[in-house]
DNA sequence: TGGACCCAAGGCCAT
DNA sequence: TGATGGCCTTGGGTCCAG
């Protein structure tokens, strides 16, 4: 029979010693499916050493397969590494667990130089082979297996083609959202003593559950959500933080309380995964806080926050408990309402956001070929190498083994220094994807490369300037058909959204596909000069960012030959004063350098201090628009970033440099008089490693220290929000974590002098003002004193 | 002995 | 566990005038 199905995860397994495939899914007629196929053989590729006899090496590799070898076929066939044609071994497995064991026994044989893609898993490996992607629609001839009913989804073997069904519709997934509370009065969360008192529970079809203990008993707590989540039968599970605190708590306390765990699909257990993601059999668990990293807007990434910045919940209904007055909440039958009540709004804030994000992840997951449960968790070297896997198979070329050393830095985008001041009626141009179009234009890739020993006429390679290294101009290049082809499939996308009304479904997934495949794009350029990247070749990199160079460089020229004063430049974009004749000028570099340069934004006013990478302006429609000042960067307390924009605002607009400084001095008189809240002096730094691994002192690391000796658990990766206090020492010695700060023992003049001041004169010191002016710096204060 | 100056470490942002 | 370019703060050191 045929079977039509949307692919929702995607394993693996071996029974009777033969390897299979595990593609889960939900089916046309919304059943859910799970299609084995045990028909694709692992295998892996001997590369010859020089000067030997590939065939008689073949040979001699089969004289080592025993009689009830897992060994099923040693064949002598024709690949590419790196552009250059190799006769390799390929040796075909029945089951993948005996792949190492034999490169240990093939290791030792006469004449092995190299063991090639022994590392690729099986089901990723039959992904890239077949050219399946995951969260897509195929067609498949099956045999349903019989005798397994009754288990929430029916069962396939592959029988005859999968292949790939032109549909963009989702199936009507069953999203489950879940968060827990746990009685710790301690706070130090041991899953051997502290119980689960609460799991919330919400669904994308607007159900919302709750699981109490009752006495402080919490095995029904785990057996009624587990009851739940059998009953449901999800197909995406989603948290905030599940794959590192929710799920790791449950699965241990569930062996501590001896309930089996069994929230996957096929009833087994879930288990800890690739990149260190928590796997759950036959449906798709999402950690949220994985994609939260997308939401460059929020600093600081709590469920809250994330939830708020996506208004997925009505503000002024929230309930806030910190975690160490969960106790105290449960404890006091008054305050246990509003303990549940949070704990109900968690769930139901990860809920809202999954709806928001999930089309994003979805999208990634078809773009990138992985599934998606993992294609959020992996980095993106992983998504761009998973997505080169299927043209590498494509083409024959033989993914090579991860460079053991080599590499180092190179350079970079060429940026312009900025002509500071303010200037009137600016446009910025850019040159759209300008890396992906260079690798095009000069067939930049890793098997075009000509290694510099090689003898070439020059009409047959691009030359790269400054760094000279040469491609061949033909045939095109592993890294130009995968671009052109992400590029054309983006098109393609957004030619059908014209016929799509905005804001319905089809339209959004639509729009989050174009967009996935335009980040694919972009992100090919620095995957190339990714050390960790199997195809990590360093002059591809290196001649890509020098032809970056040249472009820029020579575009500016032609701006000053048109007239134009250029203002600022940065890798890929320019700022020209925008008169007539700006269209024309594009037009002119576009022909002329072979390279599509649009026009990006126009600044009535924009304004540049003597730094790159900082500055300020406003846009036609009246938006300030501001780009690397404190006022965006998350390490800067709310009320410096506050006064920092008032004052850019004020300078922009009315041009009116007394009133600026008026606006700094009164906030300073704010401060002094004890009228800014807490909130609004708190300084969030990210702890990039243990707080005992640091070097050096810093303020984030020794309030992180703080924190911990109040029983804290900062680690690697958390955010440490602190204060200045007043006292003796060094300012790191004076950092407080916020949560035990003081808002009466606050260092008003370092705020003063180091924040406030020092972000506002950052503008307002190109416009003449002096610290002094800025009222209660401490050396006018002891000036008066004296 | 205190201030000027320099440098490395670290974090975050622009592209 | 994509890249480089760049700004800025902090702490710690040296040098030197007084």
């Amino acid at each position: 029979m045929r079977l039509e199905f949307w692919i929702l995860d995607v394993g693996q397994t071996v029974e009777d010693g033969v390897s299979k495939v595990l593609i889960w899914g939900v089916d046309s007629r919304d059943g859910r499916v799970l299609v084995v196929d045990d028909t694709f053989q692992p295998y892996f590729y001997i590369v010859p050493e020089e000067d030997v006899n590939v065939g008689v090496l073949a040979e001699s590799l089969k004289g080592l397969s025993i009689s009830d070898s897992p060994i099923l076929g040693v064949d002598v066939v024709k690949r590419k590494l790196f552009g250059k044609d190799r006769d390799v071994v390929r040796v075909v497995f029945r089951d993948f667990d005996y792949v190492l064991k034999y490169v240990k026994v093939f290791k030792k044989v006469d004449g092995v130089e190299d063991f090639l893609e022994v590392d690729i898993r099986h089901y990723v490996r039959y992904l890239a082979d077949k050219r399946i992607r995951p969260c897509g629609w195929y067609s498949a001839e099956v045999q349903e297996v019989e005798g397994l009913k009754n288990r929430g989804y029916s069962v396939y073997r592959l029988v005859g083609d999968l292949k790939p069904v032109e549909l963009m519709d989702l199936p009507g997934l069953r999203v489950l959202a879940f968060d827990i509370e746990i009685y710790s009065p301690s706070g130090a969360l041991n899953p051997e003593k502290d119980p689960v008192i609460i799991i919330s529970a919400a669904t994308n079809g607007g159900v919302e559950k709750q699981f109490v203990a009752k006495n402080g008993e919490d095995r029904d707590v785990l057996k009624e959500f587990l009851g739940y989540v059998t009953e449901f039968n999800p197909d995406v599970i989603v948290g905030y933080d599940s794959n590192f605190f929710d799920f790791p708590f449950l699965i241990d306390r569930a062996k501590k309380l001896r309930v089996k765990f069994t929230v996957c699909r096929d009833g087994s257990e879930p288990h800890l995964s690739v990149y260190g993601h928590v796997s759950v059999a036959g449906r798709a668990h999402l950690d949220l806080y994985d994609m939260a990293e997308m939401v460059v807007e929020v600093k600081v990434k709590t469920l809250k926050n994330i939830a708020d910045y996506l208004r997925v919940m009505a503000k002024n209904s929230r309930v806030l408990i910190d975690h160490a007055q969960i106790p105290k909440y449960w404890d006091d039958k008054g305050l246990r309402k509003q303990l549940l009540l949070y704990a109900a709004q968690d769930a139901k804030s990860t809920i809202g956001i999954s709806e928001k994000l999930l089309p994003t992840a979805i999208s990634m997951a078809q773009v990138s070929g992985m599934p998606l449960d993992q294609v959020m968790r992996a980095g993106v070297g992983f998504r761009v190498e998973n997505m080169l896997l299927t043209e590498g198979h494509a083409i024959g070329e033989l993914i090579p083994n991860k460079p053991a050393f080599g590499g180092g830095t190179y350079a970079g985008g060429y940026v312009l220094q900025p002509v500071s001041g303010v200037h009137d009626n600016i446009a910025v141009f850019d040159f759209a994807s300008m890396y992906p179009n260079l690798m095009i234009k000069y067939n930049i890739s890793p098997d075009t490369y000509v290694q510099p020993n090689e003898k070439v006429s020059e009409d047959e390679v691009n030359i790269a300037p400054e760094v000279g290294h040469k491609f061949w101009k033909e045939p095109p290049g592993f890294y130009k058909r995968v671009i052109e082809e992400l590029i054309a499939e983006r098109r393609k996308i957004q030619k059908g959204m014209e016929k799509l009304k905005p804001q319905t479904l089809p339209y959004i997934m639509m729009n989050e596909r174009q967009k996935a495949f335009k980040i694919m794009t972009n992100a090919v350029y620095g995957y190339c000069g990714w050390l960790g990247a199997k195809w990590y070749l360093k002059p591809v990199a290196e001649a890509t960012s020098a032809w970056g160079r040249e472009i820029i460089k020579e575009t500016i020229e032609m701006t000053k030959k048109h007239g134009l004063k250029v203002i600022y430049a940065d890798t890929d974009s320019v700022f020209v004063t925008n008169v007539e004749g700006v269209d024309k000028f594009s037009r002119e570099v576009t022909q002329k350098l072979g390279l599509e340069i649009k026009p990006d934004k126009v600044y009535k006013r924009v304004f540049f201090t003597e730094a790159k990478k900082k500055y300020a302006g406003l846009l036609e429609d009246g938006a300030l628009d501001v780009v690397g000042f404190e006022i965006v960067r998350g390490d800067w307390p709310e009320i410096a970033r506050e006064v920092q924009e008032n004052v850019l605002n004020i300078i922009l607009r009315e041009k009116d440099l007394e009133k600026a400084t008026k606006f700094v001095n009164e906030t300073i008189q704010r401060l002094r008089e004890g009228k800014v809240s807490l909130d609004e002096l708190v300084i969030w730094e990210t702890l990039t490693k243990p707080p005992e691994k640091y070097k050096i002192k810093a303020p984030h690391v020794s309030a992180a220290k703080k924190l911990m000796a109040a029983g804290g658990r900062p680690e690697a990766g958390s955010k440490i929000g602190y204060v200045i206090g007043k006292g003796e020492g060094s300012i790191s010695d004076r950092a407080v974590p916020y949560s035990l700060a003081d808002i009466s023992n606050i260092d008003i003049d370092y705020y003063i002098e180091r924040q406030i001041a020092s972000a506002a004169l950052r503008v307002l010191e190109y416009f003449g003002v002096k610290e002094s002016q800025l009222s209660g710096k401490k050396s006018t204060r002891q000036a008066k004193l004296k």
